[in-house]
This record gives structure tokens, sequence and C-alpha cells, in this order.
DNA sequence: CGGGACCTTGACGCTCATCAATTGCAGTGG
DNA sequence: CCACTGCAATTGATGAGCGTCAAGGTCCCG
């Protein structure tokens, strides 16, 4: 009855998975047994480039990264941000090429697996296969959503949303607080997540803060009043499809 | 229900489904086997509102849809415009509660099938449940593109973008010209995909006209000159995942 | 032939981009 | 300990791109 001594590195993975779909103790343990080799990125450096085809599949253990496709004149748009058990590049189980670079905020960690062993994984154990699955259509919802945020919010509307949508994937991971979180942009990549420019995210960033609703320094970010910056960021959670384990959460507040 | 003698009901289903990974006939049959009912749905009307949550999933026939979401300042949002073949509501295989509207842009018709038997089917035949792994994936892709049009791109090259898009999506379905094509949407309609106003809509495509690379007249699009297009639009069609993909995973055998 | 979508065009103004400093802050090396 | 460096944040000035408002115009359908 003792558990291994060593915490399996695939641990937030299925943590994560827990979040979308029941697993089985064989569940568990099949995950946590597939093979994986672990590789370490310092903060600002690519997890891989635009292109690129493997036949492995990348999760994010610790740290945080941002995936970003480049427009033709350059421009950057950044179309993900990920934390701890986020599988980066799903597009490659199903041998689709990568459509975007992975760039690491902080410095992370990450493993890559044989596509073909979660694939076989898939095929047998069906809890694995819907948990994945509900994980592929959220963050097909939280694209829409965000295709809603920079095609029809104005900036400061834009800015609370995503400041909301952060902060309540970090209480999520972290089990943590809502009202201040570890911001793991700069102002520049907060434009590229949200279709702006560096100085107009700063003069909105500064609006917040003279609204009373957050404050921002030195990378973290301090949520004074969160009914305010939901109301301001036209914020409505259900899109992440974090109904469950966020419905406890809520009511033992 | 369906009967045997028939043109099977799914039929554009399973063509969608054989552009993403090659079946096998037992495939095609079980496919078509589907228990399913029929819906006929007029121009202009919703096929259903955000919200729901729904025992069926629900595929395009023949006519075209788009999917929307609505902004609290009641602004709109189209997060994707739909063909036959299409699954319009694929979040609700995953048990997801569907967080955008659906509505008709011509008479179309529409297949509801019980999730149980489409999930039954994912995982008795592996073969389509890669194929439609692959069709989640790939409509991830177009957002995330989208994400970078709206987000990273002038009026002008977000509308040759989205031209070119839809020229190339007419073409596979119809297996024909991308020269020209029936553009379902008003120029409302365009705006609310393109993140833009009807009346700026009106001028970009005006300008696009004036500069010889398309014609719009009555719905229709003309496209003159598909190289200045496809260089005006930033447009690589490689997000859309159409290339003969070969590189499929066989798994069994 | 009248009504209603939809398209078209002009005038005007606001958001946000652009350009350009300047400041603050952390790490580095002398 | 203090210049030095470099990146991020901050602020101002300016103007372009796109939204808004308003008024026809066109086409289609009953």
């Amino acid at each position: 009855m003792q558990l291994p001594t060593m915490v399996p590195r695939l641990a937030p993975f299925v943590r994560k998975l827990e979040g979308r779909a029941r697993l089985s103790l064989d569940d568990r343990e099949a995950l946590l047994a597939l093979p994986s080799t672990e590789r370490k990125v310092d903060a600002g450096k690519y997890v891989f480039k635009e292109g690129s085809r493997s036949e492995t599949c990348t999760i994010l253990l610790c740290g945080f990264v941002q995936r970003h496709k480049v427009a033709g004149d350059g421009g950057r748009q950044i179309v993900g941000v990920h934390m701890a058990g986020d599988v980066i590049d799903l597009a490659s189980l199903g041998g689709l090429s990568i459509d975007y670079s992975v760039q690491a905020l902080t410095p992370a960690k990450l493993a890559e697996v044989p596509t073909v062993a979660v694939q076989a994984l898939l095929r047998q154990r069906p809890a694995i296969a819907d948990a994945l699955w509900a994980d592929s259509l959220s963050e097909a919802s939280v694209f829409r959503e965000w295709l809603v945020n920079i095609g029809r919010r104005d900036a400061r509307t834009r800015m609370a949303h995503l400041l909301c949508e952060l902060a309540v994937r970090h209480q999520r991971a972290n089990a943590s607080e809502r009202t201040t979180f570890e911001l793991h942009l700069t102002q520049e990549q907060l434009g590229d997540v949200l279709g702006l420019t560096a100085v107009h995210v700063n003069r909105t960033m500064k609006r917040l803060a003279a609204e009373g609703l957050i404050r921002y320094q030195r990378g973290r970010v301090f949520i004074f009043d969160w009914n305010g910056l939901s109301a301001a960021g036209d914020f409505d959670p259900r899109y992440l499809n974090f109904a469950p384990t966020e419905a406890r959460v809520v009511l033992a507040t």
C-alpha cells in the first residue's frame, strides 16, 4: 500500500485529465506508465518551431509556455498560454503537422511521449480517450472565446477578460487564490495575445488599475474587485468547461 | 429513419471523413448505418442556440450554416462557416455544452445522430476515430488561423484571406473551380466573421475589386488573380490540412 | 408597385497604432 | 559599490484605420 517513492513524471498530466473525465486507478497507472523523456527549456527559448511534424507529443510538466503564429508582415499572434499538464501539440496525435511555434515563458520542464504509445492507450482505455477528447474540445472552446474577445471587444474589455481567464486557470491549476497570480507575460506578449500593441496594453492596464479593479506590479497581478473585473471583461467562465471542480470550489468559498 | 435503398443520408459526412483518414468499406457502411433523423432549416433560422446540451450530434447534409457567439454589448462574432459534411457541434460528442449558436445561411438539411451511437462507433472502429479526431484538430487549426487573421492583419488582408479560405473549401467540397464561388454571407455577416463593420467590409471589398483581384456581384465572388489575392491575404492553405495526408499512423496489422 | 433586405457612399470622430524618448529595474563586471 | 548594459515599463505626440451615423440606391419578392 505504499506509493512509489518518486513522484511520477506525468502526474500533472494525469491531474489535468482527471479534471475532464473520471479515471479508474488502472487508467491512472497506465497513463503514468507511458514512456517519456524529459526536457528542460530556458525562459524565452523555443520548445519547437512551426512546421515540425513529430513522432512524439509534448506535455508541459512545469512552468509556462505560449504558442504563437507569425503573420506575413511579422506580426505575432499568441494563440495559447499553457500551464502544467497541458498537451501543447495535440495535433501531433492526429498525425497533423504543427502550425505554430512554442516558446517558454518561464523555465519549463516538458515530457515527450511517443505518439504511438498515446494512441494505443486511447484505443485500450475509453475513459482516457474521453478525457483527452474533452480536453481537445475545451481547447477549441477557448479559441472561440478568444475570437470573440479579439474580434468584438475593445481593448479594456479584452484585457479584463484575459486577466479573468488567467486568474481562473491559475486558481484551478494551483488550487490557489483567485485574487492574485503571477503574470508570466510581458506587456508586449499580452499585446500579442490580445491583438494590441505593447503601448496600448500598458495604457489599458493602467486604466484598469486607476479604476481600482487590479494592480499590476513586477509581473504580479492583484485583483481587487473580481465582480468588477469580470463585468468589465464580459467574462463568463463556462467556456473553460471547468464546471465540475469549479462549482465545488465556488460553493466552498 | 433511413431506408436501405435510398441514397444514404450521411453520405456527405462519410465523404468528409474520407478526406481525413483512410476508411475501409466496413467503416463506411458502419457510418452510413448510423441512426439519424433529418431536419430542414430555412435560411436565416437558428439550428440551435447557445447553451443547449444535447443527446444528439448534428451533421450538415446540404446548405450552409454559420456558428456565432454574442458578446456582452451585443456584438456578434462568427466563429465558423460550414458546408456539407461538417459536424457542427463536435462538443456534444464530448458531453460538453454548446457555447455558440448556429444559424442557417441558406436553406439547410441536417442529420441528428444520437451521440451514444457515434461514441460506440468511435470505440469499435479506430479508423473512424482517427478521422474524427483529425477533423477536430483541423477545426482547431482553423480557429488559430482566424485568431491571427483578426488579431494581426488589417481589413484588406483579412478579407482577402477569408475569400481564399472559402474558395479553397468550396473547391474541396464541390470538386469545382477555385475561380468563383457563391458567397452565402451578407456583408454584415462577413463583418461578423472578420471583426469589422459591414460598412468597412463594403469598402474593403470594393478596394479588392478596384485592384483587379476579385469581383463581387450578387452574392458571387469571382477571383481574377489567385496569386495576387493569396499574396494580399497572406494566405497559406496548409492550416486547412487538406493536403493528401499520407502520414497516418496505422497501429493494427 | 411597394416594402424590405442588402449594398453603397460620404462625413466625421474615436480607438488604437506608430514613433520616440525616458524611466525603472535586474544582472554583470570592474 | 557603482557604472554599464539591456530589457521591460511608461509616457507624450501624432495620425491612420476603422467605427459610427446618415442617406440614398439597388434588387428581389409578394
